[in-house]
RNA sequence: GCCCCGAUAGCUCAGCAGGAUAGAGCGGUCCCCUCCUAAGGGACAGGCCGGUGGUUCAAAUCCGCCUCGGGGCGCCA
């Protein structure tokens, strides 16, 4: 629709430049868009306001020329002048109601696109360290990512997923301490638990499993463990020096072998208690990429030489540098530290030429807004490895702040304070985490009330756009008791019974779906969708209210049942897209 | 100090590839079920779109400056 209507402007410019009334090296820039007033068409275009100057002409009267030089087309009922320039479209009702066959006949693909045809695309998301259970702050980065990726494949990306395990590094040693020393505990030992250590009842559990399937095989005497160990905080001491004593006498106590098991059944617990949770939160990965491959098969090497033959690397103080602030960086940044091991940074540079290599168009990283920082010296990378720096894309998540009503809800994975993101499933479920979290613009700030996303009243938004697709369900249960059966043919010959304001107003925002999610999808914001599919329940609702759908004469029942189910098909091609259910009932 | 994000109704937020009287939900006041689920609908009240300059026929939307919030600036991950 709308493109016909760019067309036909098309072609009145053509007209009017060969009448010369328009300069031949005027090439518009054609805008159409819908109007928010019904008085104003259904359509309306600023290109008289827009060329006015070029033209050196009168906008109004520019308007009128071009009103003039339209062609005549079957779709367009007539077109006005209006306010400073405007040219409104009134579309001929008869053509909206394509619409409905349309839906019905393309189903569950009604709203798809082929824009992103060829591309491929990976998107990666989450990625937090496996370090502990998944809490609420992630859950934002995941319900957003996810639906980003399934907006994308639904324009025709190829899309890929992927979560960066960063199952390598301090972070990780500092665990499996930790649920060594629980695991000593456990045996019976009597430890002071370092204040930089994870903290989570996890940590215990964990050690507890451990525990019952090895008994004894990992205890060692904790007169061992502490004996010369530099003090901790409270002590006086340094927690990240007593903390990485810590790790240093843990790996020699139990010899690389027994360590790396230990360290092994940790990291297994929790990567997999993860996969379970995103999983059942609605979120599925192509792929789960391992930072310690990476590691161990000499592909942060690779990356670093491929860096260094391009001249990007130099030697200071015993380190060595990435001359990241040559490409746009504000400092240098440390690849290969004093001691020999990779920075984190480094092994991230050999991931991102992993994706490079991969032949990905286009790479999208979620992040969680605390990362800004980190965007330039990655751009910095992947210019210095030889690639356009536009193939990637950071998209920034930011936090969500917990309520409790009024009371803000603080977090910290290591003290073990914080709602997990399985705790909030438990408590609101699936689909109104889901709609919460998208329903918000990713760059805003959110607060997130647990008090009122648990409240099952209907307050929940998520209920109201669920609502409006039971209700359908309903009617035509309904339908079936009254021992009507309902009519396509008949239905769709008679579309043109569709005459009330209500009707009108639904057949406009049905055919706006495809747009919205093309929008939606190409600035990676869901919620426009969520947006959309509320107003859609909302002018269903008020459908449902002022009229009768089930009425005796069968023409108008079967006409109104089509565009009822068109509606019903667009919430649950919507919803499918949320992944949030679209139940039959309430 | 530098960088990122934000500031729109009492509250939470849309609107920002400039457009015609600034929207929604919640909260407030009032109204609508002998009728397909009232988890719904309708009406009213509520705004100097943080401030200030500028660009433009047109600015909540673009640009500069300022104020106030949140976050980030490690040989941590």
């Amino acid at each position: 629709m709308k493109q016909q209507i760019e067309e036909l402007i098309l072609q009145a410019v053509e007209t009017l430049k060969a009448e010369g009334i328009l300069d031949l090296e005027i090439t518009p820039h054609i805008t159409i868009e819908r109007t928010r007033d019904a008085q104003h068409g259904d359509f309306a275009s600023n290109l008289a306001l827009m060329l006015a100057k070029p033209a050196k002409a009168n906008p109004r009267q520019l308007a009128i020329k071009i009103i003039a030089a339209l062609p005549q087309h079957e779709t367009i009922m007539k077109v006005e002048l209006a306010g400073p320039g405007f040219i409104n479209f009134f579309i001929n009702p008869s053509s909206q109601y394509q619409i409905i066959k349309q839906i019905h006949a393309e189903g569950r693909e009604f709203g798809l696109s082929n824009i992103g045809a060829g591309k491929k695309v990976q998107v990666e998301f989450v990625s937090a360290n496996p370090t502990g259970p998944l809490h609420v702050g992630h859950g934002r980065g995941a319900a957003y990512g996810s639906v980003v990726a399934d907006l994308l494949k639904a324009v025709g990306f190829d899309v890929h997923r992927e979560y960066y395990v960063n199952d390598a590094g301090r972070q990780m040693d500092i665990l499996a301490t930790s649920i060594w020393l629980r695991y000593l505990e456990e045996c019976g030992e009597l430890v002071h638990f370092p204040s930089n250590g994870y903290r989570g009842d996890y940590v215990r559990e964990i050690a507890w499993d451990i525990h019952k399937s090895a008994n004894n095989e990992y205890r060692r005497p904790i007169g061992l463990v502490l004996e010369n160990l530099p003090a901790d905080e409270p002590q006086g001491g340094d927690k990240e020096a007593h903390i990485d004593a810590l790790i240093d006498r843990t790996k020699t106590l139990l010899g690389p072998s027994l360590y790396r098991d230990f360290f092994q059944s940790g990291l297994n617990n929790i990567l997999d208690d993860i996969k379970v949770d995103l999983k059942e939160f609605g979120v599925d990965y192509q792929q789960w990429f391992s930072e310690r491959l990476l590691m161990d098969n000499g592909s942060v090497g690779k990356a670093l030489e491929r860096l260094s033959v391009g001249g990007h690397l130099y030697e200071q103080d015993g380190a060595t540098w990435f001359a990241s602030s040559k490409l746009g960086d504000e400092k240098d940044r440390v690849v290969v530290r004093e001691n020999g091991q990779f920075t984190y940074f480094a092994s991230d540079i050999a991931y991102h030429m992993n994706k490079l290599d991969r032949g990905f168009d286009q790479i999208i990283n979620i992040w969680g807004a605390d990362h800004h920082g980190y965007i330039p010296r990655v751009r910095a990378a992947i210019q210095a490895l030889g690639a356009d720096e536009s193939k990637l894309k950071v998209l920034l998540v930011q936090f969500a702040v917990l309520y409790r009503g009024d009371e803000r809800v603080q977090m910290s994975t290591r003290s073990g304070e914080f709602v997990t993101l399985r705790q909030l499933r438990n408590e609101v479920g699936k689909d109104a985490a889901r709609f919460f979290y998208v329903m918000r613009r990713s760059e805003q700030h959110m607060d997130f009330d647990l008090k009122l996303a648990t409240s099952k009243s209907n307050e929940n938004p998520v209920f109201y756009v669920q609502y409006a697709y039971a209700r359908v369900c309903s009617v035509l249960r309904q339908l079936d008791e009254k021992g009507w059966e309902r009519n396509l043919i008949l239905g769709m010959e008679s579309l043109a019974k569709l005459t009330e304001e209500h009707e009108i107003l639904l057949l406009g925002t049905l055919a706006r779906y495809p747009e919205v999610l093309e929008r939606a999808a190409l600035q990676y914001e869901p919620h426009q969708l969520v947006h959309y599919l509320r107003d859609l329940a909302h002018e269903f609702h008020t459908y449902y209210n002022a009229h009768q759908f089930l009425v005796e004469d069968a023409s108008i029942r079967d006409a109104r049942l089509n565009l009822v189910c068109a509606v019903k098909q667009v919430l649950a091609n919507g919803l499918g897209l949320l992944n949030i259910n679209a139940p039959e009932a309430m």
